[in-house]
DNA sequence: AGGTGTGTCAAC
DNA sequence: TTGACACACCTG
């Protein structure tokens, strides 16, 4: 008898194990290890993952599949073996480790039915509810003034039946084909019959007696100007037939993409291409760490070891982080390598992301482009691994599995015996300590293919412009630079670093700030709807008229939000044309796209922008970038805060004068005298390495230790403590000597949606097995969890610890 | 007796 | 995580 061994879809700590269930004669030339299927699982029905075919079981009692839900495996060998990996390494479940490896549509959805099993009058309430029919929704059953206990009667009578139904998501996208139904000498007689007013059914035949093959009804229509009815009336007639087809969606419209080939490389580029094709040639696990300055054709280098890959007949993965993902980072991939590509990227609909996951699946593409989940590329045979921008944040998964794309990408090229390519101008300390120590290999691009300078940095201390009496946010200095640009018809880019700085109420009397009542932190205000809102949870209340602390009325707006910047600047210089984006302005779909083209076609002076401005984007026309608060997360307590500084200002540097014309920049600043600030003016990113290394050290932060942060919450604040110290004194007896454990202290953020957070920080140098001991410390509060709702989160190698 | 709320346990 | 079941408690 064949089992096939099941991890089913529920997420509990008890159920992280495959069930094993039989696989049914019907079903036993279709089930394959990595597809899903539907189970029994206790009372209901739901989806599982089969991990494993066997013959036979230890367990008694063991139930048949009741479907199969895939053709194919939608998950390969090498990827159930990774989703194990994964969960281990982060703390995860299984299920949920390979849910993070599948489109979003691949996830069951379970809906409850109530179903009628007897043609016999039932109670009135029942009638009344069926209304005649034999299957209604269970929530139909729950709004109803029918109690549950009848309901469990009626079940234990035969009358009605609780049924459990596994949903699918997918949704395929068809469309209408036209093709003749007969031969071309019957269609050229046929015409001879049509009545001499029937034109354009003439002209339809006379189409398909040119083209037999069939074609898009749409676009037929199009083409010969008619409409569907005439093709319906011809297909009445037996001499067309219409059927549909089933076709991917193409978010991109990319037909009509010009094809470029490779540019010609630098020396430094070559030497680097050099480098990397060897690795691809020899078949070579080899991590790459490709540092070069903004504008110095990191991209044309990998564009080219793609090609190489290609033609081996292997297949490429390429990540970029997701705000980087635009047309026209796109573009470039899909007019070196057409149709080759699938891009993947959340600004696409489920379904849109379900059809570029197929296009991988069936070998359709040889490239993937897409945001960190991308790493899950489902290709069997990769030839390089390409993670651009690698320092950035984005790579971090911030919920489970909380992994980093960057292991993840190690770990399938270590696979794959292929290299893994890590691009940035800006690398992540981490990953250029590795390649100092000759664990990756460095390749550096100093110089820009144009052969133009960086832009010249001018920094501007804002205490000195108080001082002289200008108390705007803009200084004389970025007055003047916006003011001539404008004048020359350039073009400019203001960069606020809002993070950390979020406009919040304080009262100027008593210094009250208003705070959530569930999560200790202080409002945002929102001006479009004058509320004051919550970041962490979904209070919002009005703006109070009065101090709800001292009555007093002077209250006032602290901060400076992108639309406080925008006003301020329209009142400054009027006849700019002002174009926003941050998170307010981009939440629709394509927006972000639409205000970038058009800045580009110049139907703006100034972009103003947070962060997502800073990366990929290129537009001849900018010759200045303003950044307005270069400090504002300098303070943030983030061990990282200065290495994020430095590459934000890096970056937004690189986005002036990329072409003929020089660019300037202009940083404000409170801590002019900052070495991450300094560095950044100077472009020197090895002097900013040494330094910034020097405080690590010191400080005993990554890349000299690893982090690990478990943070626990609960209601019961008592419960929060005295667990979060349980926790420490556990992990300390099964971790070794030389590891640190900090803590329990409350989180940054000590109360969210009521629940009160403390935290512990892991710092530790080897510790093979800690992922093990922190599982097996969290395992032992099961009861407390249940009782109390305390919660326990595990952040390996935590990007924020808060 | 029958309804309602709460806790415990098992799920191939 | 979810549902079934046992049990306690309430109501008429």
């Amino acid at each position: 008898m064949k089992i096939a061994k099941v991890i089913v879809d529920v997420p509990s700590n008890s159920l992280n194990k495959a069930f094993d269930y039989v696989i049914p004669g019907r079903f036993s030339r279709m089930v394959e290890k990595g597809m899903r299927v539907v189970v029994p699982f206790g009372p209901r029905k739901i989806m599982g993952f089969v991990v494993e075919i066997t013959d036979e079981s230890e367990a008694e009692n063991v139930k048949e599949i009741i479907d199969v839900l895939d053709v194919a495996p939608v998950l390969t060998e090498e990827l159930l073996e990774l989703g194990n990996w994964l969960a281990d390494r982060t703390v995860s479940l299984t299920v949920t480790a390979l849910q993070a490896m599948l489109p979003q549509v691949l996830k069951s959805k379970y809906k409850k039915e109530i179903v009628r099993r007897t043609e016999e009058m039932l109670p009135e309430p029942w009638e009344f509810l069926f209304q005649g029919r034999d299957v209604i929704p269970f929530e139909e059953f729950a709004n109803s003034p029918i109690s549950y206990h009848q309901l469990q009667k009626a079940v234990h009578q035969g009358d009605v039946e609780i049924s459990y139904v596994v949903k699918s998501r997918i949704t395929k996208k068809f469309v209408t084909m036209v093709r003749p139904k007969r031969d071309s000498i019957y269609l050229e007689e046929a015409l001879l019959d049509l009545p001499k007013n029937a034109k354009k059914q003439r002209k339809i035949i006379d189409y398909f007696l040119a083209h037999p093959n069939p074609v898009e009804q749409n676009l037929l229509c199009r083409k010969l100007d008619t409409t569907a009815s005439t093709i319906k009336n011809l297909a009445e007639k037996g001499l067309i037939e219409t059927f549909r087809k089933e076709v991917f969606r193409n978010p991109f419209h990319d037909e009509d993409i010009e094809r470029t080939s490779p540019l010609p490389l630098t020396d430094e580029q070559k030497n680097a291409f050099a480098s990397i094709t060897a690795s691809i040639e020899n078949g070579k696990h080899d991590v790459f760490l490709l540092h070069g300055v903004t504008g110095s054709g990191k991209t044309e280098v990998y564009l080219q070891a793609i090609q190489k890959v290609i033609e081996k007949g292997k297949e490429a993965i390429v990540l970029v982080p997701e705000i980087s993902l635009t047309p026209q980072m796109v573009r470039r991939f899909k007019s070196r390598f057409g149709k080759n590509v699938a891009v993947m990227h959340s600004a696409l609909s489920a379904g849109e992301k379900y059809d570029e996951w197929r296009k991988i699946q069936q070998k359709k593409v040889q490239v993937v482009v897409g945001a960190r989940s991308a790493i899950f590329a489902p290709f069997e045979n990769i030839g390089i691994i390409i993670i651009d921008e690698e320092h950035e944040t984005s790579y971090k998964q911030e919920d489970q599995p909380r992994y980093h794309a960057r292991d993840v990408a190690i770990r399938r090229g270590k696979y794959h015996q292929c290299p893994v390519v890590l691009g940035s101008a800006t690398p992540s300390l981490e990953s250029y300590a590795r390649a100092i120590k000759g664990i990756y290999h460095l390749c550096e691009l100093t110089k820009r293919t144009n052969n133009q300078p960086m832009p010249q940095v001018d920094i501007v201390d804002m205490r000195k412009e108080l001082h002289a009496g200008n108390r705007t946010m803009f200084s004389r200095n970025l007055m003047e630079k916006l003011e001539d640009r404008l004048l020359k018809g350039e073009q400019s880019v203001l960069l606020l670093n809002r993070r950390g700085y979020s406009t919040f109420v304080m009262c100027r009397e008593c210094g009250h700030v208003n705070k959530c009542p569930h999560c200790d932190i202080a409002l945002t205000y929102h001006k479009k709807s004058g509320r004051l809102k919550c970041h962490y949870c979904t209070f919002e209340e009005f703006v109070p008229s009065v101090c709800p602390s001292c009555q007093s009325s002077l209250i006032r707006f602290f901060g400076t939000g992108t639309e406080r910047v925008e006003e301020a600047l329209t009142k400054l210089i009027p006849e700019a044309r002002v174009l926003r984006m941050d998170v307010d302005t981009t939440r629709k779909k394509g927006a972000h796209e639409k205000i970038l083209k058009q800045f580009g076609e110049g139907k703006a002076d100034i972009l103003l922008g947070t962060q997502m401005i800073a990366k990929g984007l290129d537009f001849e026309n900018v010759t200045l970038v303003g950044v307005l608060t270069a400090d504002s997360m300098l303070h943030l307590p983030d061990f990282r805060s200065s290495e994020k500084t430095f590459q934000l200002l890096t970056q937004v540097s690189g986005r002036a004068g990329r072409h003929e014309r020089p660019g300037e920049v202009v940083v404000q600043t409170y801590t002019p005298e900052h070495y991450a600030v300094q560095l950044a003016s100077e472009y020197d990113f090895a002097a900013f390495f040494q330094q910034e290394m020097k405080m690590r050290k010191s400080f005993q932060y990554p890349p000299y230790v690893y982090l690990a942060l478990i943070t626990i919450s609960c209601e019961n604040r008592a419960m929060a403590i005295q667990s979060a110290q349980r926790f420490a004194q556990l992990l300390l007896k099964m971790v070794n000597e030389k590891t640190v454990i900090l803590g329990p202290t409350p989180s940054p953020i000590p109360k969210i949606n009521d629940k009160y957070r403390y935290q512990c920080i892991v710092k530790y140098k080897y510790e093979p097995k800690l992922a093990h001991f922190l599982r097996k410390a969290a395992n032992q509060f099961e009861e407390i969890r249940r009782k109390y709702g305390l919660q326990i989160i595990i952040d390996m190698e935590p990007y924020h610890l808060m």
